[in-house]
DNA sequence: AACACAATTGCGAATTGTTCGCAAGTGTTA
DNA sequence: TAACACTTGCGAACAATTCGCAATTGTGTT
């Protein structure tokens, strides 16, 4: 979490209230979020400024955005890893991230974001 | 094409017009593709049946989505494949599939989506 | 500790993206 | 070629996201 302050205001970003806000509960948060429901949790942030900082965020590469289905989810990026998600009810299982896709020729400063879906044994019965 | 067609047919959906003008063009086109673009080269086609179309091919894994930026991009999945994108310029290489995620425990019908994105050498100048 | 200034916020309106309801139209199967 | 369910087009509704701008706030400087 102070690493997170720490690598915004490196990217020259002021750390203000709304913003401490949006990165505390992405880090409370569990999973990955929509939009929605993280501004439901810190509606004392306008929903324009937690937009403003997610795409901050995201630039900087502080956070991960997801399609599921029909949702857009947000995630920290600080650990490197990813998501299985069952699609019919939403159960999710971290994956750590060893991936390596730094050898592609023609392109350098390369992230990547990769997103498994499925359905669960439980949901499957 | 015409392997894509038997596919829906398969899937249980009727081959109508409007089906196959969306089919046609994500086919032509070579790279993935927003709602936007692709209606503007259907028109004729009413946007919210372009919005169905693309909805059912994603839920019969036609489809595939990812999100680059802040557009959501369409792309046929007939053949296993991801895209490295320059986020600068929007340049795209177009990258073999070779990726295994069957080994899930509790997962099953498993499905993947990998996003890569860079700065191309040209825009890195 | 107060200042100055640019960066950021909140607000509401505007814009854009996506879905809905329903009457009319169309593919498929017999 | 008749029948029926599935689809479409349309416009309105709804949801997501951004914008413009005046007011506020962080931060570096005195």
């Amino acid at each position: 979490m102070e690493k997170l302050k720490k690598q915004l205001v490196k990217a020259g970003y002021k750390m203000t209230a709304p913003r401490i806000a949006v990165l505390e509960e992405l880090s409370v948060s569990r999973h990955p979020i929509s939009v929605r429901n993280l501004h439901k949790k810190i509606k004392a942030v306008n929903r324009a400024s937690v937009y403003r900082t997610l795409n901050l965020l995201e630039e900087s590469h502080l956070v991960n955005v997801e399609v599921i289905g029909k949702e857009k989810l947000y995630c920290l990026a600080n650990v490197p890893h990813h998501h299985i998600i069952c699609k019919q009810c939403g159960y999710m299982e971290e994956i750590k991230c060893n991936h390596n896709f730094g050898y592609f020729k023609n392109f350098s400063n390369i992230h990547h974001q990769l997103t498994l879906t499925g359905v669960c044994n439980k949901c499957a019965k």
